[in-house]
DNA sequence: TCCTGATGGGTAC
DNA sequence: TACCCCTCAGGAT
């Protein structure tokens, strides 16, 4: 279950086995599997994120004299490229070839060595170039390229549409053609973290603010690409700093706010409220954010 | 055994 | 705004 840093981090980690490899593809679960069958044995060229769209580039190409992995029965058209989007319940996670799969796969790619494989993606399509252009083109700007010149004159731009939208940043920290890659976990740890209240309007946020922002997500983000996990708490508010239990969830990370409706703040103490905000649960201290 | 929720987003009304 | 899809784990029954 994915927020960009989960994306990014599976293009690096894919590219990292399988990149300028041919492969074996597959969709042991069906829906797939004609354009697994035209991708099968071809070269995975690279892989690469924008927000939490993952794009998975195929070559012409196979395994020649090794022969080890699928046929390149098929000859490569147009449509070259895997557009995965995991939505809120898919996963794609890589493990050892010889360690047994199970569940519904999507799509399974291997090279003999390590095996990637797919489960309940919201998209999982197969693809050309135009239209991979089109869907990043619809994206704000990624705090998973903060350097990227590109990303940043989008960022300038996005800045201008947040300070003349009413809509509360709660909302629009949400939107994937503003801030592409946040997820509800990312937008109430950062707001928590700079003591600002979900609803205030992105016209009555600071240009400080909006900085503020973009820097912590990058920061957050960039950890956890790294990590697998999302840790928002400070030193002092860890569970060993504090003598708490740690939190035992499906995330894995340790948060102020995101899941903790009616707990104490780990900072003022008052209970965490909730409400739902773009379809989605938020959380956030009264206290700490309150306006 | 059933029911619900979960880091999401498209489409239809 | 409501409803739909995808899968799976954990809690309620």
């Amino acid at each position: 279950m994915p927020e960009g840093h989960v994306i990014h981090r599976l293009a690096r980690l894919l590219n990292d086995a399988f990149a300028g490899e041919p492969v074996s593809v597959s969709s042991p679960q069906g829906t797939f599997a004609q354009q697994a069958a035209q991708l099968d044995g071809h070269v995975l060229e690279r892989a690469e994120a924008w927000g939490k769209h993952l794009f998975i580039h195929f070559a012409p190409g196979n395994g020649g004299a090794s022969g080890t992995v699928g046929g390149a029965g098929a000859v490569l058209g147009p449509e070259r490229i895997v557009h995965i989007h995991l939505g809120l319940i898919g996963t794609f996670r890589l493990q050892p070839a010889d360690v047994p799969v199970t569940g519904q796969i999507r799509l399974l790619v291997s090279d003999g060595t390590t095996v990637a494989h797919l489960h309940g993606p919201q998209w999982c399509r197969l693809i050309t170039e135009e239209e991979r252009d089109a869907a990043v083109a619809k994206l704000g700007a990624d705090p998973l390229r903060p350097t990227d010149p590109d990303n940043l004159a989008t960022l300038d731009d996005v800045h201008a549409r947040v300070a003349r939208s009413k809509r509360s940043l709660g909302s629009l920290l949400m939107d994937q053609k503003l801030y592409a890659g946040v997820g509800n976990i990312y937008r109430a740890e950062v707001l928590f973290l700079l003591g600002i209240s979900p609803d205030r309007a992105g016209v009555g946020a600071s240009r400080e603010d909006k900085e503020q922002i973009w820097e912590l997500l990058t920061d957050l983000m960039a950890q956890g690409e790294a990590s697998g996990r999302i840790d928002t708490v400070r030193p002092e508010h860890t569970p060993e700093a504090m003598g708490r239990e740690p939190r035992k969830d499906d995330h894995g990370g340790e948060v102020y706010v995101y899941r903790r409706a009616g707990q104490p703040c780990l900072v003022c103490g008052t209970p965490i409220a909730t409400a739902v905000v773009e379809g989605r649960n938020l959380f956030w201290c009264p206290t700490c954010q309150a306006e």
